[in-house]
DNA sequence: GTTATTTCTTAATATAGGTTAAGGGTCTTT
DNA sequence: AAAGACCCTTAACCTATATTAAGAAATAAC
């Protein structure tokens, strides 16, 4: 629980009190590559944060293919906050990519916290804040450079994922297929 | 002011001192059309809050062709937050595509508020949160649909935009030509 | 209300990135 | 250590969307 409570106190002061409160209403879970903690069609129950492992969130076309829309290593949280707040059905896959441990909250706990420990919400604001700021660069990108561009920032800003990620994986992200990635990859190799 | 004090209340209870402090930090500005509020190269000083009228925040690529990442209208807050959090240059802009009306804190206003009305992270929490779901849906729509799919979705979602937003701005959104969207759009008339 | 500017449309041509298919490589599991 | 699953690459061909250009229509400014 100890890099759980190390996160919250990054942020806001807990007194003895607040910790306890706190620990009564998280869970620590293994799990296994390979292991999906949200499928679709199922509400998003729990808010996790991952202590050890690897993560990514998907969809599913029409067509069957899947499109990687985060990834969540050691330190960050994963969930589908759309489903999770408003209690619907998800349309998003939540996969382990490596053996992982993660501490999740469930949503009644949550809000329970939210109402006991005050300043929890500002830890969950500069959270998601954060996360806006990275996703809204993540589209402009998206709109204003090629896929080769895109690639070569993610492995700039993402260098511990990239090793850690199969190209696939990593295609999938950037919005592109792996045979393409593909050749990018030789293109930047006879470049340099 | 009273659209913003409303705009609070919808997420918290605040006393008339609370009141007092807010209004004391908060600044009313007439925008007119085509004036921006933000520059590229600027620090974003400001999280304005719309009260009338309608914004577009947009960054420009290598080429110089804009790409719109956000619309803001009456009820909507917008800044650039990385720069605004940050303090460092921002890349963006942000133009009135109609004569205006705006509420705005500066960032060291805001952190006072912070510290004074205690639940104020609460409301920007949950506003941001809900700009972080739809982002991240935007996100994996323009990964697994066409054009034609994103621009019907748009026109559904943003129905009271659509109308106000020549088809140029609801293109570079979408990120495509106004040239693709206008033949999506005969192609649409023909169909039904 | 007229003029100037911005927007919308059409159409021909061009391209970034997708699709399909196939072989070889590399992990994982047993 | 073998079998199977997954992953990566190449190459030929294909498609959604971009580019360029130019005229018509709509909107804004005076």
């Amino acid at each position: 629980m100890e890099a759980l409570i190390k996160h919250f106190k990054k942020y806001i002061p807990l007194d003895d009190e607040q910790l306890k409160l706190i620990e009564s209403r998280i869970v620590k879970r293994k799990i296994k590559r390979r292991q999906m903690i949200l499928q679709e069609g199922f509400v998003c129950k729990h808010y996790s944060f991952v202590t050890q492992g690897l993560f990514r969130m998907y969809g599913v076309d029409d067509k069957g293919f899947e499109h990687n829309i985060q990834f969540a290593a050691e330190g960050d949280w994963i969930a589908d906050l759309g489903s999770f707040h408003s209690k619907k059905q998800s349309k998003l896959f939540i996969e382990a990519l490596e053996p992982s441990e993660i501490i999740q909250i469930e949503q009644k706990d949550l809000y329970f916290l939210y109402l006991n420990v005050l300043k929890l919400d500002r830890v969950f604001k500069v959270t998601i804040e954060n996360k806006f700021i990275e996703l809204q660069d993540r589209v402009l990108q998206t709109f204003s450079s090629t896929a080769e561009q895109r690639y070569l920032s993610f492995l700039e800003h993402y260098a511990n994922l990239a090793s850690r990620l199969p190209n696939t994986h990593i295609a999938s992200y950037l919005g592109i297929t792996p045979e393409f990635l593909s050749k990018i990859r030789k293109n930047l190799s006879t470049k340099s």
